[in-house]
DNA sequence: ATCAGCGCCTGAAACGTTTCAGTTCATGAT
DNA sequence: ATCATGAACTGAAACGTTTCAGGCGCTGAT
């Protein structure tokens, strides 16, 4: 592997000034500039980032641990962060915890090796033992679709008892009185808020709540819960899941067994992937701000960075609610 | 930051005793090593990554860049890729080329510059500046989802070809005589091979082939193109999609219309990702199997990197078409 | 003639590890 | 008593950078 050693020599200079022409190159002659980058040309020279950052002390790359990949929703959280590192010169690395506590202590502790500038962190439970250990390293940090008190760390989330809120009031709305709340893993605060809210939203009225817990929170998890949802008796007329993906999976089991969808069965999901939009019948459901909830967290993090003193945030958005054929009223 | 020279003073050992204590337990006494884990533990000790990798001379990290991490194809991919990784130990760090050259580049240079162990590569265009800047850095590399000159490099891809001419076939015997192909920027590889494969399909045949090229390959660059279909005339029978995003959004766009599926118009996705058989009419899609694409394209890498001397191969794995009802003949 | 100032360059220290040749010390064999 | 052995630990070199104090030679001012 070629160093800055050999350029030095091959040029005839010291290493300083190979250094120099790489990271402040108005500092050296325009002649000797012109020879050194030839020969870094020609022996194909790449700086060693890990000598770089060894002697710098710090990285260029900011973290990223998010609980699924193969929820879209984290792809554009990821897409945002991207957007705000790379705009301040920040590499970014994703990691996909895939709501594996194991996963997520190898990853963080990979990050806390690697002297990352911060992570982003959108954390299976906040009260791990990785995440402890994560906290000794002095590795800033932000927590991604997390609250958090500001006393420990910053985060940028989504108000999800108000948008559990908003589909079940919403489904009381259009007159349903037999709902169904397909959640997933308890764990998972973003499910434990959701149920809240649908649970305050449903209290005092007439409707009668059945949950189901779904193993996880994809569209195969959702394919089961629909089957158990189709086996109960009296069915329920609508149901509310706590994301898309088990959405489409109910919606596909409906679909299946030949129920019409929202007449016999109303349908809302969370998060209003791209692909809810495109389903079977058009999803109703709480829209996130996923992208502007990446960007907003990494600029929180470089923020702090950057300045020590300042102080933490928790920055909460607000959900919307996007209405579509799956809970449309037809006459 | 605590480094290894403060855990030695405070255990009152030497560094090098200390590094023993973290890489070969073994060889220190148990009174001295549960001594020096103590003062690790108190003193919230973490190794510096890049220190030990220019020690080393090479990193534990392989990279992976992909076309698309919105495209779930491309998420299995990386989870069939990490999984290998992380059997043989190392840390996986998935980058997004988002099919922007710029962009490809960039990570490549960063890979480079990390010395990761090597790259998992499915690249814009083989031909560019960035790739031949890459190339001399010496970091091995795979392609994946690309077939490529086994003098140069190994590769793990699927026969694109044979996959479009699969999806034709399938048209033309369901008796379709007037096809569209939409397709995806030509600068992909994917995109050309599989128009090959639809054009050597029908050649000879009474069908009559219209060829879309969609801005991108995504649901709303489908979209479009289903809204241009729409708009031609005589209007074909049968859409063959680049890949399933793109049909979806032609599907989408085709029920918004009211037009029937597939009675009025046959769709035929590429990929089979879990969303085709959750969409509005589940989709008819060329299955590839990306997991095992990402799984043997790390596997091949390791090998390569582990033993120099092993030759360079060309995996290329065959697609297989998934009926759906988006093109099943009803009666 | 001298010297300050400047532009350009050099040389060496430092970053935090790992590794390995050595040192020390106790043990058991001779 | 001597010595070889081996276990446990030490000390220093090396990895490839960046940075910075300093050196050298030239120019223009005094």
């Amino acid at each position: 592997m070629v160093g800055i050693k050999d350029v030095a020599k091959r040029a005839g200079v010291s290493i300083g000034t190979v250094s120099n022409v790489v990271n402040r190159p108005h500092v050296v002659a325009v002649a000797t500039r012109n020879r050194v980058l030839s020969v870094i040309e020609e022996l194909g020279y790449v700086r060693d980032e890990s000598a770089r950052q060894l002697r710098a002390g710090r990285s260029r790359i900011m973290g990223l641990l998010v609980l699924d990949l193969g929820n879209p929703f984290f792809v554009d959280v990821a897409r945002g962060a991207e957007q705000a590192a790379h705009a301040d010169g920040l590499n970014i690395i994703t990691c996909n915890s895939g709501q594996r506590s194991d996963l997520e202590a190898s990853y963080l502790a990979m990050f806390a090796e690697q002297r990352v500038r911060g992570v982003l962190l959108s954390p299976v439970a906040t009260s791990g033992e990785a995440l402890r250990a994560f906290r000794r390293s002095g590795t800033p940090y932000v927590f991604v679709d997390r609250k958090a008190p500001t006393s420990e760390a910053s985060s940028v989330a989504v108000d999800d008892i108000a948008g559990g809120a908003l589909a079940a009031r919403h489904l009381l709305e259009t007159g349903h009185r037999r709902i169904a709340f397909v959640n997933g893993p308890a764990i998972l605060a973003q499910c434990r808020d959701r149920e809240q809210g649908v649970r305050s939203a449903l209290a005092g009225s007439a409707a009668e709540l059945t949950i189901l817990e779904a193993i996880g929170l994809d569209v195969s998890s959702g394919r089961d819960a629909g089957a158990r949802l189709l086996g109960t008796s009296p069915r329920p007329t609508a149901v509310f899941c706590a994301n898309d993906l088990l959405a489409l999976g109910v919606l596909q089991a409906m679909v299946g067994a030949g129920v019409r969808i929202p007449e016999e069965m109303a349908i809302v999901g969370y998060d209003d992937i791209e692909f809810a939009g495109a389903a079977a019948v058009p999803l109703t459901s709480v829209r996130q701000p996923a992208q502007r909830l990446g960007r907003t967290a990494a600029e929180l993090l470089l923020a702090e960075t950057a300045d020590t003193t300042v102080e933490h945030q928790a920055v909460v958005f607000t959900p919307e609610l996007v209405v579509r054929e799956s809970t449309r009223v037809r006459r």
